[in-house]
RNA sequence: GUGAUUGUAGCUCAGCCGGUUAGAGCGCUAGAUUGUGGAUCUAGAGGUCGUGGGUUCGAGCCCCAUCUUUCACCCCA
């Protein structure tokens, strides 16, 4: 049979894993140097604990797990319908997020809040494949829970900042809050309808003002209500412009007000930093995962001309009530995920990985016979000693082929060890890209490769 | 879920209007070179033309279905 994997799917091969393990050690350090711990939670879940949480969307792009055994056969035999819950019960996580609630409420009893968490595992979610866009992807959570202060969406900027700092990616950081959305709905005498206004000026960018006044009529919007949101949708300026106007428009709205506070807060509190936030831009048509934020939403998108991508790499927002499904009410929560797949393909796209050659094997021992080998293993072990990585050839292969596979692997060094240098007690080694070779002694060799 | 798009050697791709035994470059293996990789030369291996049907005297090429690739919509990391 012909192998093959599931759409949407990939292997990595050894050059794409170091790469991968540059963006997941980058941000697994900052993540760290913030506070936040580590947990992991299994690739499923109780279909449960999955629906319902992402809106009816998120439904159909489930991965739902079949029950095992033959789960159709009592139905088929007694011919009844099937519904999906008679046959399956469990699904592949959707995201990190929900899954952390779910852990939260059940460990509430060992964890000492606020709790400062973070998590780097796949999801997977059946969408159909495309740019940016996987079935099976990884994402890095960092959330902290258990306190409301604005301090923790500093801090995650912050956290933000300096992951792509490390990484050498230039990024815009889009700032709005849910209770400015809110405000919006209620000042234009829209506010049950916040959910079709967001999802709509959430698209300005991309399709247009025509469109989105299309959309928001469509929806049932009456027309002063449309005109009413013109002047606000269309804010320009710079944050502290856009915040000025904000507040005119939403001065008879209680929670629109207090969306502002927030957000001046917080850039306040950047300042306070001396930081000079440029690349922080407040963006009140910034919608996102509607389903659960309550105050601050972000997100990141690459800023290089050189980057294709025009989705967001990382985002994130304040949730104040997610665990109260589970059983655990007035719990807030503030967190980020940074998309693992689409920070690499921004990366290849600006060739802003670093060169990996040689961070493997530093020199490979050539293999020429028993004895030889026997021989080479006490030298390997000890440069191993020394933490340095180092190999054997396993067989007595020909040189060419010894060689070749040194070159394959980008090796910098080869020891030869034949009769003669064992008898001499000396190393011959080369260095792979001189082609220079000398005779040495271990000591000498240690300095050289190390 | 909707609309396009792709599939020929390990990889990148040619393949004429439907016509004999499907090609190239790179890579791979072996040799030139029995203790020396990359460069060069020589030889060799490697194909169910994604899969299953159909049309035709004849299909890599046309038709249908299906899987897959890529892209857009919806939605999203």
């Amino acid at each position: 049979m012909k192998p093959s994997i599931p759409k949407g799917t990939r292997d990595f091969s050894p050059a794409e894993m170091l790469k991968r393990n540059f963006i997941f050690d980058t941000i697994r350090a900052v993540y760290q140097r913030y506070g936040y711990e580590q947990i992991e939670t299994p690739a499923m879940e109780n279909l449960s604990t999955l629906e319902g949480k992402y809106g009816e969307e998120g439904d159909k792009l489930l991965f739902r797990i079949l029950n095992s055994g033959d789960p159709f056969e009592k139905y088929r035999q007694a011919h009844l319908e099937i519904k999906n819950s008679d046959v399956t019960e469990k699904g592949l996580r959707y995201d990190l997020t929900v899954p952390f609630a779910r852990y939260v409420v059940m460990h509430q009893n060992e964890i000492s809040f606020p709790f400062k968490r973070y998590q780097i595992q796949p999801v997977w979610r059946a969408d159909r494949p495309q740019k940016g866009r996987y079935r099976e992807f990884y994402q890095c959570d960092a959330d902290v829970i258990g306190s409301t202060s604005l301090l923790n969406e500093l801090e995650l900027i912050r956290i933000i900042e300096d992951v792509f700092d490390t990484l050498k990616i230039d990024v815009l950081i889009k700032l709005n809050n849910r209770k400015i959305l809110s405000g919006i709905a209620e000042v234009i005498g829209e506010a049950d309808k916040i959910i079709d206004i967001t999802v709509a000026i959430d698209k300005l960018d991309k399709i247009g003002l025509e469109k989105v006044n299309k959309e928001l009529k469509s929806k049932g919007l009456s027309e002063t209500a449309v005109q009413k949101l013109q002047p606000i949708i269309l804010l320009k300026g710079s944050n502290e412009n856009k915040l000025e106007s904000l507040k005119n428009v939403l001065k008879d709205s209680a929670i629109g007000k207090k969306g502002i506070e927030e957000i001046e807060t917080i850039f306040n509190l950047l300042q306070s930093l001396k930081r000079t936030a440029r690349n922080l831009e407040l963006d009140i048509t910034l919608a996102r995962g509607l389903n659960y934020y309550t105050g601050a939403i972000i997100e990141v998108k690459p800023n290089d001309e050189r980057s294709s991508f025009t989705s967001s790499i990382c985002g994130g927002g304040r949730y104040d009530d997610l665990t109260g499904i589970f059983g655990l009410p007035n719990v807030s929560g503030v967190g980020i995920s940074f998309g693992a797949d689409r920070i690499y393909d921004v990366l290849e796209e600006v060739q802003g990985f670093p060169d990996f050659s040689g961070v493997s094997t530093k020199i490979l021992f050539v293999n020429f016979g028993e004895e030889e080998a026997k021989y080479c293993l006490q030298l390997v072990e000890r440069i191993r000693e020394d933490g340095i990585n180092a190999e054997l050839f396993p067989d007595a292969a020909k040189m060419k082929k010894q060689m070749g596979y040194a070159d394959a692997k980008k090796i910098p060094f080869v020891a030869l060890i034949g009769t003669e240098e064992m008898k001499n007690g000396e190393i011959t080694v080369k260095n792979m890209s001189t082609g220079e070779q000398s005779k040495v002694t271990m000591e000498i060799l240690l300095h050289m490769i190390k």
